[in-house]
Order: C-alpha cells, then structure tokens, then sequence
DNA sequence: GAGGAACTGTCAATTTATTGACAGAAAAAA
DNA sequence: TTTTTTCTGTCAATAAATTGACAGTTCCTC
C-alpha cells in the first residue's frame, strides 16, 4: 500500500495530529500554518512538514494546511474512513470498560462480541451484546468477517489465545495482556502494558526529571 | 538524583527487562547473558548492555549478569522499592477496572481513594474503598499524602481536575483521558492514549507492515 | 596454575530521527 | 499589476539512538 516504509515514530504521532485538526476543525479554523500548528501541539513546525510529506504534499505554500481536508486525509491514512469490527476476549472489569467505551465506534471500531471463559458470566449483556464462552471465539471471528482481537486475560493464557486466533485468521491484536506475543509477523500487534507505563512515570517521579 | 539525563528511549525498556527478569528468576534461574538475553526478548545484545550500563555495571566480565541481583536493581532504578499511594478520578467503567486491578499493588502502586462527580455512585464500595466525591480530592490528597493520581475522566474535565491537582501538590498524573495535560514541566504526566493506540494498529493493519 | 572460552563495559561506526535553512510558489498588500 | 509577505516542500546539517567491535577481566577446564 505504502511506497516506502514509514517509520512508527512518525505512525505514531498522527493521531496526535488527527486531534489537534480535528479540534480546530469544531472550533470552526479553516486554514492552519505549520508554524501554527506547532505553537499549539509544542512540536517543531519542521517536524510536522516532515511528517505530513510522507504521505504527500497536503499543504500549499503561502497558504498553509487546509484543516478539513487533512484531518480528513490523516483519517485515511490510520484507515479510519473503514470500519474495523472489533471482539474483546476476557470479560473481566478491563474487557467490559473498554466494550462500554462508546468513542472508539465514532472512528469506526466496531465492537460486536466479547468472550470469556467463565460460565458465570455467559450471557450477561454489555450495550446489548451478550458475552459468550470462549470456544466459539473462532466460528464468531470466520463469520462475523473481524479484523480486531482485543486481548484482556491474564497473561497466563494470551499465548494459547493468541495463536488460536491467529490460526483462525485474524490480522491484528491489540494486546492488553502482559506478555509479548510470539505471533507471525504479518500480524499486527499493537501492545498497552499498562504497569510498564505506571513504571515509566515511577521512574520518573523517582528521578525527578526536569 | 541522576548524574545524565537518561533518554526516555531507555527508560521505557527497563519494565520489559524487568519484565524479562522476573520471568527467569521465576524459573529459577541465576545467571544470564547480554545474549542469552538478548534471543529471549528479540532485541541486540548491545542494546540491552549499552541500557543497563547507563545505571552502573551490574554484570561481570565472563560471567554474565546475575539474575537475582539485576532484578532488584532495575526494579530500585524504576522505584519500585518504594510505595506509592494513588488516587482515580472517575470513577466510570475504566476508573473502577483500574481501581480493580490487583497487579498494581504488588508493584509498590497502592489505591487507595477514587473520586468521581456523579452522586448517584458516592459510596459504591470498590475492593473496600468507597467512591467519594470529586470535592474531597484535594484535602484527601493533603492529609494522605498521595503521590500519583489516575485521570479517568472525560477529556472536557481533565484540564480543569488537571489544574487542581497540581495546585494540592500533586508530583504525577495517569493521564487517560484524551487530551495533552498542559501543566508545570515539574509535573510527571505520562499519557496513555488508548485511541491513539487502536489508529496505530488500524494504521499497520491498512498499510499491511510486514 | 596455565590456557582457552565466555563475557562485559565502552568506544567508534552506522543508522535513524530531528531540526534548520532556503528556493520558489501562492496569497495578500500596495 | 507589481511587490512584499507568507508558508510549503525538500535538502542539508545536526543530534540521537542503535549496532558493531574489541580490549581486558573472569570463569572454567585440564
């Protein structure tokens, strides 16, 4: 799809741009400079330039960046002009906050199954979808045409989970279990390590950073 | 506390390797090589000892690193020797998994007060903590000496609670909610921006990177 | 206890990322 | 219209991060 490979450092930082337009955008702000830009999100102007170039030239000179037509072309870009059909496997009190988590059908994430291992839990109803044992993960994934697999279990059973559903077919995970994935490369993982980044702000405040 | 500044780029590996780390003292064993190591996590022997040098030479010439040892060095280098006490604010579907993830306590990370502005939930017990009102915050902040508090609000509130918090003293924000916290540079805030995570993924899953 | 193998810590080389500079195009002003 | 200003896209320069190389120490074997 892509020419040349783009780096993840500048992946990640276009939802970052993606919010800032999209905020100009309901403040009613047609036209934005990267000079502008980069007064507001505290980047360099030449780093977004750098960025944006990447995918073509959005901007005009003299002019600047048209605010609704580059929010619009960074949404394609993180392909969220598509709907992505989402389950969540573990049902637990991760799982079901983020399958009550309404923003992520606004970009077109679609959350349409959840599953669990505990019979206790079949059935029970999160925004109208009932949770459902984990042995028909599979059968759901083939016939329900998912793209997304959210992994919150405990780290114990990611890996046999994750290569079940890699076998089944799915093309990425987003993973919140606490292990590394040991999946095919062609998969795309995409980790939240939530205690690695509690970590990260511990060593932080331990060393007092600037 | 540190002579050199370390890079965040550093900083952000040690939880894997104490991740790492931990799994092989599980496992029993002692020693371990920058190499051995390095086949484990996938990452260059080089790296990880270029990493751990930043802190001081935990290993030996010949022998390698010390399993046990190196564990407990990175865990007091990442502060998890000591305790830290924190707080939610929200107590919505995300505030109260959190406030429920027992993990975080073995770590040193202590709940210990969750706050919310919805009267309808003030009491509701979670693991033996009461949600209180978001009005108490900051003289519960005071009086318990709270280090770390947990942004689990919607982003419309969370410059305003932001605020607050750093002017009752507070030295680190979790910051969930979706917006970048514009406060003093002493302020430790380390974002977790979980749609910005899923455009990352939704991103590579389009663009189909190997 | 001597010799070879296994390692680290560190320095240098390389690669990658970020920033600065500027030619030239468009817009705005005169 | 002409001139001046604004602002991008891009190239070059700088800075940062990663990798490679190796001297020298320790361990292990014989």
């Amino acid at each position: 799809m892509e020419e040349k490979e783009i780096s993840q450092a500048v992946i990640g930082r276009l939802p970052r741009y993606f919010r800032y337009l999209g905020q100009l955008k309901d403040e009613g702000i047609e036209r934005v400079s990267s000079q502008e830009l980069s007064d507001i999100m505290k980047v360099t102007a030449s780093q977004i330039r750098q960025d944006l170039n990447h995918f073509g030239g959005f901007g005009q000179q003299g002019y600047g960046y048209n605010v609704g037509y580059l929010y619009e072309e960074i949404g394609k870009i993180l392909g969220l002009d598509k709907e992505h059909k989402l389950i969540i496997i573990g049902a637990g009190h991760l799982g079901q906050a983020l399958a009550n988590y309404v923003n992520f059908e606004r970009r077109g994430f679609i959350f349409c199954g959840i599953f669990d291992n505990d019979p206790a839990i079949y059935g029970t109803q999160i925004r109208d979808i009932e949770v459902r044992p984990v042995e028909e993960m599979e059968d759901f994934i083939k016939s329900n045409n998912v793209d997304i697999a959210v992994l919150t279990i405990p780290k114990q059973c990611a890996a046999a989970i994750a290569e079940r559903l890699v076998s089944c077919g799915i093309r990425a995970i987003w993973n919140f279990a606490h292990v590394d994935l040991n999946v095919s490369e062609e998969i795309q993982v995409e980790n939240v390590h939530l205690l690695d980044s509690l970590m990260k702000l511990s060593y932080n405040l331990a060393s007092r950073r600037k």
